[in-house]
DNA sequence: TTTTATCTTGAGTAAAATACTCGGTTTTAA
DNA sequence: TTAAAACCGAGTATTTTACTCAAGATAAAA
């Protein structure tokens, strides 16, 4: 029940962006380097994301990576499609195109899946990268203790 | 964001189970030949299953498997965990041993998945085997519709 | 006691996915 | 014109997945 690193170091990355929306374009180096993620990877991640139209790309010097609308109108879910594709816990409950089996109508097991799928999906959309910013600067603010405290690890 | 087929196949299998309990052993070979799962294959989830204590098996003539405890005392989390490990969406968040990255206190994103990850175990922790059997049950009475009108696909 | 049904174990494997790397090309601001 | 960037395609080592198979151990039934 993993995400690949795609989704992980996706998110990182657009939440980088997120945290510099508004100025000039951010170049995919200084992501790199500030969410330690290999470069080349990274291009690839960006590809995806800029395919998908999350994010917009300028080229040449001066260039780099902008998100392609506001903080609060991308959510966790947006990225993780774009670099995963349909959220499915399994083929049976896939967003876009649900495998069919033969026993669809009845399973009972597949109730359970998508009632996972539907809680990842619910979590994964409602949050967006504003409300992480806003987050951060909560931390910023009110120093790591409190978070830690929120959060168990 | 996939389950492996591990943990699709050994619920089919532990609510097969769970509907014959208080019976007698259940043959591998006939779980194997309801729920559509490689008889070899099954064998090696069986034995998981068997490891972790959610089934007992019974050798020889009149062999099989059969749960543990009762069935609305085993959740889908159970089962979940016995074949696929903790539950962790990414290594960070890892329910048994969230690997450290140097950035724990105060990395934004990784809240993002402590809140899946919590999401999805609260989810799975919530539904236990008894209950599938009582859907199960309704669903025969009722006949399939309900069923279909409830879920989308 | 022999047969047969069943679980048990361990090894092997083909295919897919993952997590990258690398080298070269194109574009554009300075 | 040059340097800084994004862009692109190919390649690859490792891991995971989803199995298969064969031989052995055990116990009930004949």
């Amino acid at each position: 029940m993993r995400l690949s690193t795609r989704g992980y170091y996706g998110l990182k990355a657009m939440f980088d962006l997120a945290q510099n929306y508004g100025s000039h374009p951010i170049t995919l180096k200084s992501v790199a380097e500030r969410q330690r993620i290999s470069e080349s990877y990274l291009e690839q991640l960006m590809a995806m994301l800029r395919k998908t139209g999350l994010v917009k790309s300028f080229r040449g010097a001066q260039g780099g990576y902008i998100l392609a609308r506001e903080p609060a109108r991308i959510t966790a879910g947006d990225v993780v499609r774009a670099l995963e594709g349909p959220i499915a816990p399994v083929y049976c409950v896939n967003e876009e195109e649900p495998r069919e089996c033969d026993e669809v109508d009845y399973c009972i097991t597949r109730t359970v899946w998508l009632r996972v799928r539907d809680g990842i999906t619910g979590i994964l959309d409602s949050i967006n990268l504003a409300d992480l910013c806003l987050e951060a600067e909560k931390v910023r603010q009110t120093g790591r203790g409190e978070h830690i405290k929120l959060n168990k690890y």
